[in-house]
DNA sequence: AAAGTAATGCAACTCAGGTGCAATAGCAAA
DNA sequence: TTTGCTATTGCACCTGAGTTGCATTACTTT
């Protein structure tokens, strides 16, 4: 993967927060910067090389994260959480309880919970 | 709520099955019968009066899927279930076993599971 | 410094979904 | 049954996310 001025721009943002971000402010926020081609595609690269993952959101958005191996099952199968007040997608650091249902054999997860986060409580 | 023929057939569609089915599906289903326009707005109807509900699948398409009241956590926050070689979504009838997140409320959830189904195994 | 090729920009495209408006058809009252 | 009201529909057009082909640019390696 080359080392490119777009590429390093994109991947600063990841580096500075925790958080999720859609895939659209990021098309937004570099506009004048690059093309949203070039965003998908840095996007694209970055995700098969597990520098982050994405997800899609309540409303089918796309959004993207760093990977952060601190968790273990953090590639597959944990919940993301959105809050309704300060828009904020955050990964939820916990492992799930999937109930294993008998006979089905769960491979991958998007899961997506909506409500309120503890700042705006 | 007016008894018109195209409403009829798509309530037919959700009496005749427990599966989920894809939005998509269902406009090119009824291509001839009635207008995209339609199917779009009588599942607007169907959902604002609780016959059926709807989520968003693991590439951000949205589902349909009757509601059935015999699961009382039906309505907000059950899972679904997507088979990677039959394609079709089940409604997962359990509870879901959220990890309680100290100071978070959650209000509503998206969560679609991918695998593979009793049928297929 | 040169060459090979990964990455980019641009324009054009696809596809889901939504909107405004005029025409149609349920439904209820007479 | 007929009339009138208005919910519903169809159509044409629009919006916005995401993709693609291709010519150009700019990393990286030798």
């Amino acid at each position: 993967m080359r080392q490119t001025k777009s590429l390093n721009k994109l991947v600063k943002v990841f580096e500075e927060t925790e958080f999720a971000i859609s895939v659209v402010s990021l098309v937004k926020r570099f506009k004048s910067e690059m093309s949203k081609t070039t965003v998908y595609r840095i996007l694209e690269r970055l995700e098969k090389k597990n520098v982050i993952h994405s997800f899609i959101g309540k409303d089918g958005e796309r959004w993207v994260a760093k990977l952060q191996q601190a968790y273990p099952s953090h590639v597959e199968r944990h919940p993301h959480f959105q809050c309704k007040t300060c828009g904020n997608m955050e990964c939820v650091p916990f492992d799930f309880n999937l109930p294993t249902i008998k006979g089905y054999e769960v491979e991958a997860a998007n899961l997506v919970l909506i409500g309120t986060c503890e700042q705006c409580l």
